[in-house]
RNA sequence: AUAGCAAGCCGGUCUAUCGCUGCAGCCAUAAGGCUGGAGAGGAAAGUCUGGGCAAUGCAGAGCACCGUGCUUCUGAACAGGAAGAUGCUCGUGAGGGUAUAGUAACGUAGCAGAAAAUAACCGCCUUCGGGUAAGGGUGAAAAGGUGAGGUAAGAGCUCACCAGCAGGUUAGGUAACUAGGCUGGCUGUACGUCUGACGGAUUGCAAGACCAUGUAUAUCACAAUUCCAUUUUGGAGCAAGGCUGCUCGUUUUGUUUCGUAAGAAGUUGUGAGGGGUAGGUCGCUGGAAAUAGCAGGUGACUGCUAUUGUAGAUAAAUGAUAGACGCUCCUUCGGGAGAGACAGGACCCGGCUUACAGGCUUGCUAUUUUU
C-alpha cells in the first residue's frame, strides 16, 4: 500500500453480487443524513480495508445522468477523505464491504456532500472500533 | 429597423492539481508502476417502427387476426423521406395544419326542427275522389340555385344561365389530375359495417457460443454382493403435444398389442465422464461507415474519386476543485452580480415521436422610416 494516495481502484470497490446480498440481508445499518450506511465484515486477503458500494435509487432520481451525477459527487468526496477511516482500522485489521445509500430527493452540491461523507466515515469508525472492543 | 415564416447548424473553450476505463510501448516473479494516445448525444431518451445478427419453429392450403391506404419517385426496408394532386381549414403575408382505396348491399344520424328520407303534419288548390315538395328558418347537412314559361295549385313539368354527377371526347401532364366541348334531367351529406389490394412466424445480446473451482449426480468400465425379466427394432390402434388462433393436413413423444433380434439387471465402492451453478472469455464494433470534392437530379437521393480510423464499460469509466476567456444584466467605467437548457452509450444501423436555456447562418414575408 502507497502512502497518501487519493485513488478508488477496482479492489476498493464491491462488485460481488453474492456479498452485496450478504451486506443488506445480514449486516448492520445506521443513518447519517444524508446517507444509510450498512457494513459487513468480511474475509479479504486484499490490502485494503474497506470495499465500498455508492447505491442511488431509481425512485428519488428518474433520469440516468442525475443519478451518474450523484454517484460520481459521493464517490469524489469518498476518494479525497478515506485515508482518515483507513489508518483508523489499519490496527483492528478487519476487513469492511460498505454500502451508502444516497437518500435525499434533490441534488447537493460538492461541499456538503464532502460534509456528509466525512461525518459518516467518523461515525463508521466509531461503531467498528467499539464492537471490537466488545469482542 | 421591428415583428415573423421556412430550412440548416452550434449547444461552451483553455490552463493547473487530484482521479476513472480501455488500448499501445517499456519495466516488474507478481501486485502493479511509468510514458504516449483515446474516451457520450442531437436527441445517447421514449421503445413507436423497418432491417442486420442470434436461437427456436416451419410440407402446404383456407378462414380469422393485425397493419397500410391519392399519384410518381426514392430507399436494404418501413407506419420513413421527396416532389406533386384535390378538398377543408388557420394566418394581412411568407407559410402552417389536416384528410384522401371502392360504394353493390345494409345500418346509424343526438340537440334543435313540421320533417334526417319508398316523405307524415301545417299550409296551398279542389269537380271533395284527391293533387301538391313553392312556403314552414332549425341544423354540420333540408330532395340542385336564380329567372321565365306553365298550372286548379304546384313541381326539371319545359326553357335559359350557373353548380354538381355519369358516359363518350379534345388538349396538357409519366401519373394523381387540370382546362374545354358534346350527350343525358341523372341531382343530398357524414360515419360505420362491408368489399377488394398489398404486407405480416415467435422471442431478443439478460439472444447465443465457449471455458469452468466447489457440491450433488445421469452414463460407462472394474470389483463385491443380491436377484430373475428386461432391452432393441418394424407394423397397427389409442392418447397427449408442436406447426400463430381455428379447421384440414402433417409431424414428434408416450402407451397397448403382434412380429424380429439380443442376453442381462439392481445396490455399494473406486476410476473415467457428460451436462452445469459462482466466476470468466467471446459475441463487441469496419459499417446500407464518416468527411471533403466533382458529376447527375426540382428534390429525397445516387454515382465516382480522395482522405480518416472514430467509446466499448459490466453494481457499469469520461469526474472534482481552482482560475481565465466568452455570454446576460447593472454601473459612479474602478468594478459588481447572475445564468449555463434537455439530458448519459449498454449488440449495431435507418427512421418516427417527445424534451431543450441560449446563440448563429441562409432565403423569404409584413409594417414603418430614409433614399
Amino acid at each position: 500500500m502507497e502512502q497518501q494516495r487519493f485513488t478508488f481502484r477496482k479492489n476498493e470497490r464491491l462488485c460481488s453480487r453474492t456479498t452485496i446480498q450478504e451486506l443488506f440481508t445480514k449486516g448492520r445499518s445506521f443513518v447519517k443524513y444524508p446517507f444509510r450506511v450498512s457494513y459487513l465484515p468480511v474475509e479479504s486477503s486484499d490490502d485494503v480495508p474497506i470495499q465500498l458500494l455508492i447505491s442511488v435509487s431509481k425512485k428519488r432520481f428518474k433520469r440516468a445522468n442525475k443519478r451518474n451525477r450523484v454517484k460520481r459527487l459521493v464517490r469524489e468526496a469518498y476518494r479525497v477523505n478515506k485515508l482518515d477511516a483507513y489508518s483508523q482500522l489499519k490496527d483492528t485489521n478487519v476487513h469492511l464491504a460498505v454500502a451508502f445509500v444516497y437518500l435525499p430527493s434533490e441534488l447537493l452540491d460538492f461541499a456538503s456532500v464532502q460534509k456528509g461523507v466525512k461525518k459518516a466515515l467518523k461515525k463508521l469508525t466509531d461503531e467498528v472500533r467499539k464492537n471490537e472492543e466488545k469482542e
